[in-house]
DNA sequence: CGCAATGTTGTACGAATGTATAGTAACGGA
DNA sequence: TCCGTTACTATACATTCGTACAACATTGCG
């Protein structure tokens, strides 16, 4: 019987392999469908190896699931941090991020339902996810109070609390739903559509963000 | 060996009563876990039952989605016709409806997401998907246009059409992160949150909607 | 009451699952 | 160049999966 050959990977090198390919089985396949052997074969690699750097598939998965997520806030914070012309300019720049590409991704949504599907009832998904969502918060909360201030509008934490829960909710529901790409309307309004409900939630003068992602 | 005695049931009654069962075993162990024999556990019967009222596993679990997305829109729409005091007064029940119980439910939430996992792979799930969202969007822009006709704002149908998108938007991310309940804050704030959002959005004057639900 | 129709059960089967483990080969240090 | 370390392969195993099917029991009709 001949051996396949192979290469040795760094630790590193091969855990993200392996978390890649666990991301591409999942949105390929769901939960359902993701099995070691699949994962294993899409990473170029036995299914015996995910025991060597996991304690089990579930760990991988979990693992997985964080990595997804700090990949999605980080490229939407990137955004806002590389847009420093001013308060306006990185918030608009950070709400137009999340419903544009490369965020918006049908394979990007299809991976953070299946994972939400299973917050409910794991103890380890849930707190990945409460987690990101408070950094996601946070952040929003960060952005928006320069920017109100700036305008003379009431900024006390209570009102900035409030109004990043409903930014984070409009962000989210269009990123969903302009992800998934049903093609019931085109996916390059969903900034301009974004950014003029945000001035709207936060009481801005109309154009104040849309212009400020404009060229 | 004797055999288990049991009860022959109508084909609407046993049909609803497996897809009850089919979701309870999703909302708790997502697709991976929910297996022909489990439901069929929860549903008392035995597993071979389940060949008998669908051609297979998937089709039962595809007319699941179908009939959950049916009784998440209906339970909101009802809010909104009974509430016929006005224009105003049906927009905001029925934006206050999706942000309160009953359709504010880990469970619902954990089941809807686990079947959008799957709508990027398999066109049924995605049939559903555009075809339950589309209904939504139909129904927030009937409730739009006329409060924005009554408070003599623009109400062009590429207007409300954008205005529609955005408070869907908003109102499944409140929904879906409410319903989470990750306790970063408490949920009975959303109605409130989901009003003052919407009137800013639809550029209403302030607490229009908000006084529309109070009592 | 008895019979036909069929809703329902229980078992069987091959394929696929996660995990365990023995053995092999690639690589770095001497 | 050789040798030890260990990343990696391959096989084995018990379990669970979806489905198929034959036998049975319940129900409605005559």
């Amino acid at each position: 019987m001949t051996r396949r050959s192979y290469q040795r990977l760094g630790v590193d090198a091969r855990r993200s392999a392996l978390l890649e390919a666990t991301l591409d089985c999942l949105a390929e396949d769901g939960m359902g469908g993701a099995s070691v052997r699949k994962i294993a074969d899409r990473a170029g690699v036995s299914a015996g190896l995910i025991r060597h750097y996991y304690a089990s598939k579930d760990e991988m998965v979990h693992e997985a699931y964080a990595y997804l997520m700090d990949n999605l806030t980080g490229a939407a914070a990137g955004s806002a941090h590389a847009a420093s012309e001013g308060p306006a300019q990185a918030l608009a720049h950070f709400i137009a991020a999340n419903v544009r590409q490369p965020n918006l991704s049908a394979r990007k949504v299809s991976l953070w339902a299946t994972f939400i599907g299973r917050v409910r009832s794991s103890q380890r998904y849930a707190d990945i996810h409460r987690e990101s969502y408070r950094e996601f918060l946070d952040l929003l909360e960060e952005l928006i109070h320069p920017v109100l201030v700036q305008h003379g509008l009431p900024a006390d934490p209570a009102a900035c609390h409030g109004y990043a829960i409903a930014l984070n909710g409009l962000i989210d529901g269009l990123w969903l739903e302009g992800s998934l790409g049903h093609g019931l309307y085109d996916p390059a309004r969903l900034p301009g559509i974004a950014l003029a409900a945000a001035e709207g939630i936060l009481r801005l003068p109309d154009k104040t963000l849309v212009r400020a992602v404009a060229p």
